[in-house]
DNA sequence: CAAGAATCCTGTCAGC
DNA sequence: TGCTGACAGGATTCTT
């Protein structure tokens, strides 16, 4: 679920709960996520004081003091959940489970088990194997035209496909796509390289607008990112197209010029678009 | 090489 | 009410 905007939420609860706290105690639950947690995790943990966040793509980096980051994924389906400190049961799908020395407790809580966690020096963010590849950060001022259109320029791919590739840019998936789409009245079909020009000086400012109102609005409905149930980060979101197949277009008059929002497959991924406006 | 398919895993929901 | 199959917001790895 999570994309770079509920990442992005996820990581500013944790800041409000961690940040230049002591982790007293660390457990972990199962031997792996989607690969095997990493050797000295626990113990690395355990005593080490929060130095600070980041986010970069839809990875959360925790700094911790003396020079290592931990790294976390949250897959299709992670969670963060906080809570008072000291309950000894474990919830369901709870794969890691810090405590503050504070009072506070942190559980990472995954189902599908397709996030990740690793250990690395801080120094090595940059070169690590999961992030070195990743494309610029959508929200920062060097994501321009120039550079999607460059980026976009050899690929012979839907655009859709384009930018669900963590490489092209990051941080974006199936859903922010979709909608970031409808905002620049570009079609998913469209082939990648042919977004260029004014197209691509239209689809930059459509993405950072989709994400940064997103991002705004997890920050306005949750104090501290926390909801009632203790989970961290996640918000009512007001779709334009994204899971609205069959309803109309807000864009468009309704029939007969337009069949609303339409659901088709792409990559094996729902897609959704309104074929009138979306060229 | 690039692009599409298969894959990891569990939960949920629609339909019978 | 159970059962079955489709599907889910990701990203790597395997095939073509």
């Amino acid at each position: 679920m999570p994309e770079l905007p509920e990442v992005e939420t996820v990581m500013r609860g944790l800041q409000a709960r961690l940040e230049g706290r002591t982790i007293a105690r660390a457990r972990l639950h199962r031997p792996d996520l989607r690969w095997p947690f990493p050797a000295g995790l626990v113990a690395r943990l355990t005593g080490a004081r929060v130095a600070g966040f980041r986010r970069r793509a839809k990875y959360i980096l925790m700094r911790l003091d003396g020079g290592d980051s931990v790294l976390f994924h949250l897959g299709m389906s992670g969670r963060m959940l906080i809570g008072p400190a000291g309950a000894n049961d474990i919830p369901l799908h709870e794969h890691l489970t810090l405590e503050t020395g504070d009072g506070w407790r942190v559980g990472f809580v995954d189902p599908r088990r397709f996030g990740c966690v690793d250990l690395l020096p801080t120094a090595q963010e940059a070169t690590h194997r999961l992030l070195a590849g990743l494309g610029p950060e959508p929200l920062d001022a060097d994501f321009t035209p120039a550079l999607l259109s460059a980026a976009l320029a050899a690929r012979r791919t839907p655009i859709k496909a384009a930018l669900l590739d963590q490489g092209t840019v990051a941080g974006l998936g199936n859903i922010y796509v979709c909608e970031a789409l409808f905002r620049a009245g570009i079609s998913p079909l469209r082939l990648a390289q042919t977004v260029a020009g004014a197209r691509a000086a239209r689809l930059v400012p459509a993405i950072r607008a989709t994400l940064a109102e997103a991002i705004a609005a997890g920050g306005s409905s949750l104090r501290d990112y926390v909801q009632p149930d203790g989970e961290l980060g996640y918000f009512q979101h007001d779709w334009k197209v994204y899971g609205r197949a069959g309803t109309a277009c807000e864009r468009c008059p309704g029939p007969p010029g337009c069949a609303g929002v339409e659901r088709i497959v792409q990559a094996g991924r729902s897609t959704f678009y309104c074929r009138r406006t979306q060229r």
